[in-house]
DNA sequence: TAGGCCATCTGGTCCT
DNA sequence: AGGACCAGATGGCCTA
């Protein structure tokens, strides 16, 4: 028997998929038989904390190791605190994984039948914009370093280039952005 | 079944 | 002071 203790787990859904029938506050804490509500006061988190305690990972300020603050309330004021940011910690993570999505959707990939995995989309959209990067600094008539890494240089010009066209155009398409920075090489 | 990936909880630290 | 950020821990799901 888990700890964790699901009854039955609904299907796994993924918030970079978000269900469309499902508000993403539907699944507060206690809006159903879901963990949120209890797991968050549950044993768990009460050894837990003592066993980082040792790990010394980011020990800040005065006194490495020191206790957690207290805010001088009672079990039930901390244990609703608690909940409370377990919410807020959610919401942020569905807001990664929303980018994470978006991200997805932005960059091409070969096998569209298997979602990316976070550190694959990372790792492509990286590619993904150095390959871009050199082909408008190719365009623009710039000359890559040996290697296809753009200089810090060039990508600063291509950066101004960029901006300067955001500015006077209002529109990040690409086709008129390389239009407008072939133009440029073409006048220089 | 092992390993990869993920969602969630949690507590410490940073920032406003 | 409180929220945001971060990273460790845990357990579930999926696939090779």
């Amino acid at each position: 028997m888990k700890s964790k203790g699901k009854v039955s787990k609904p299907p796994r859904r993924t918030w970079s998929d978000p269900d469309p029938e499902l508000e993403p506050d539907t699944s507060e804490p206690g809006s159903s038989e879901q963990e949120g509500s209890e797991a968050s006061v549950r044993i768990r988190g009460s050894w837990r904390g003592s066993l980082r305690s040792g790990d010394g990972k980011r020990q800040g300020g005065a006194g490495g190791g020191r206790r957690r603050r207290q805010h001088g309330s009672s079990n039930k004021e901390r244990s609703i605190r608690r909940l409370e940011s377990n919410e807020r910690e959610r919401q942020r993570m569905h807001k990664l994984n929303n980018a994470f999505q978006a991200l997805r959707e932005a960059i091409p990939h070969v096998k569209t039948e298997k979602k990316l995995s976070k550190i694959e989309t990372l790792t492509l959209a990286k590619n993904y914009i150095k390959s871009l990067t050199s082909i408008i600094l190719d365009m623009s008539g710039a000359c890559l370093p040996a290697g296809g890494v753009p200089s810090e240089a060039s990508a600063a010009k291509l950066l101004q280039c960029y901006q300067q066209h955001l500015e006077e155009e209002g529109e990040a398409d690409l086709t008129q952005y390389l239009t407008h920075v072939h133009s440029l090489s073409q006048q220089s």
